[in-house]
DNA sequence: TTGTACGCGTTATCAT
DNA sequence: ATGATAACGCGTACAA
């Protein structure tokens, strides 16, 4: 395996071949290509030298000329969410099938360290960015050089909740919400709790708006005992829980969550404070975690935002603008279907 | 925000930048990059109106001129495993600050996709090469081209068991399975089943032999009975459990097991049969999943492997393979130790 | 202090 | 059918 270590130091370029073969460069790189003018037997000479000394087309150089890269730049916040792992798989998939690589970038949730990812996708002259913006993210002066560098943007999944023109890709949380709901209601339950998310996070208003629909279409009565939020942080959800069930009069019989590390604290937490009814409590979140499957009072349903078809509504929609298929100025926005997960 | 939106139709070069100036393209170039020998006032001309028109340079172009692309491809199976994300971390954080980024690429465990990345940085001219072999892969041309041409290699984690040599940063995962069969044994358990992974892999044999000598060099019998293999199918993996709970004269106190996903199915497999010493039984995995604190019968311990360490060594590595400060030739092992994680 | 000229590796146009 | 040449954007040795 090791054997044809010859440690070639000068680099494998068509020029070089052109002097190994004592042709022009112009012919080496037409043969390769495949160009028609070319004698086949040329091209036969060609290739098998190119093959045998392991020449590898500089991508640089190419991007050089052809003013362009095939590469698609993602920003997202964090690889240890499984949202946008399997986001990226959808991505990857549509990408790598039209001829384009992906550079996948981590913000953190950063801002400084989405503007440095930003800045280099930007020198690297991306041919599009697919972006689920940080937390902090208010100014969008970095993502905004793209599109005026001509460079179409799509945001996904994240996006600024005031109304940003641009272009969007994002889960139906409101349908996604409304479903769960409406599935509780169906199981008989009247007392359903929302332990919402982030206040400041866009979507934590349409999943409660979800909530609020279900149980409008089907005449059960809102109360705003029944509501609270937390954000990602343990304490804070304890305290959440705590506010909903401390009514005895009162007391939620089932429970919509934001999102699945949250309801799994709920869950730990009501449990441990040996909750009358604790048994017959029924939950969902979002999410669809592959570990619930191991707990021992799950989640009767999970909310399913299938990340991969998020991901691959994004990728569609920025090929087409790369394509110029569809104008960077002709805003669009996709949504998501949810899908309620029965656990069983 | 979107106030400054001309769709610049003409790039910003330095050469649009010196016309604009009215200066020649490499005295914009060295004002760009602070030349000593330019004049401070012509620097700020240059600088201000850089900023002004948005200069981003090509970064095509810098490798092109430069022969190097201050980027650091890394190949791993899957990023859904959380081993391989906390890996990146700790390459990314270290890559980054010594001026590298960092290109990720899956293999979905599969060949072909290997070999595509592979080519696919190997085009981009990647200064250096984190890899974690597929499973399936068992020829290494594709890889072994990096080093043909001059770039650096490191193979970390999965890497290939008969003695290929190359660069490798692995987790001492013989180590890691002492000390927890060791805790074990601390805890008064005679009775210690193994649970090993798939056979092929190279670690498996590894945290086998961690077993074994904890076994022997704290007095406690071995016995064959209590070692099964799986791999991570769920259905293997309950058939393992059964075999080493099948004699009753001889019933395992407590288990050790290759990887905590698979640890889970064995758990749940075992509280569904009602097995009467469930709740005495102990055990530990590889890995420390964040999801342990929500599990009702846990493990007791955890082996956490430090993957963001692991990354770590493999970027320092690699860096100074990249710099000269170690010959290629001069192949190196790096192990990085495990830490036994107790929960509760 | 600034400018000229060349080369990095590739593709494409235009000659030959 | 093949070759010479220019161009992509940038950095730098050398000339002015």
């Amino acid at each position: 395996m090791r054997l044809e270590k010859m440690m070639n130091n000068t680099p494998v370029t068509l020029k070089f071949l052109a002097e190994k073969l004592k042709m022009s460069v112009s012919t080496v790189s037409k043969a390769l290509n495949n160009y028609p003018t070319i004698n086949a037997y040329t091209k036969q000479r060609v290739q098998e030298m190119a093959r045998e000394l392991h020449f590898t087309p500089n991508k640089s150089a190419i991007n050089l000329k052809e003013k362009r890269s095939r590469i698609i730049g993602v920003i997202l916040p964090n690889l240890l969410d499984h949202f946008f792992t399997r986001s990226i798989y959808g991505v990857e998939q549509f990408a790598t099938q039209n001829g384009y690589n992906v550079i996948i970038s981590q913000s953190h949730d950063d801002l400084e360290k989405e503007i440095q990812s930003a800045n280099m996708l930007l020198r690297s002259r991306v041919d599009g960015l697919i972006v689920a913006i940080s937390k902090q993210t208010q100014d969008f002066a970095h993502l905004d050089q793209f599109e005026q560098m001509g460079t179409p943007v799509v945001y996904y999944t994240r996006n600024p909740s005031f109304n940003l023109s641009c272009h969007k890709v994002l889960g139906n949380t409101f349908q996604g919400c409304y479903e769960a709901t409406k599935f509780l209601i169906g199981r008989g339950h009247k007392k359903i709790a929302y332990l919402g998310g982030p206040k400041m996070t866009n979507f934590t208003h349409d999943r409660f708006n979800g909530y609020i629909n279900a149980l409008k279409d089907n005449g059960v009565p809102f109360s705003a005992k029944f509501v609270a939020y937390t954000d990602f942080d343990k304490e804070n959800t304890i305290a959440a829980i705590k506010n909903l069930f401390a009514d005895s009069d009162h007391m939620p019989t089932a429970l919509v969550a934001f999102k699945e590390p949250i309801l799994f604290d709920a869950i730990k937490y009501l449990k441990s404070t040996n909750h009358p009814n604790f048994n017959k409590i029924e939950s969902i979140g979002f999410g669809n975690n592959a570990f619930i499957s191991y707990l021992d009072s799950p989640p009767i349903a999970s909310i399913e935002e299938n990340p991969e078809s998020v991901g691959e509504n994004a990728i569609k929609l920025l090929l087409q603008l790369i394509n110029k298929e569809i104008d960077m100025e002709n805003y669009q926005k996709v949504m998501v279907d949810c899908k309620l997960v029965v656990h069983g």
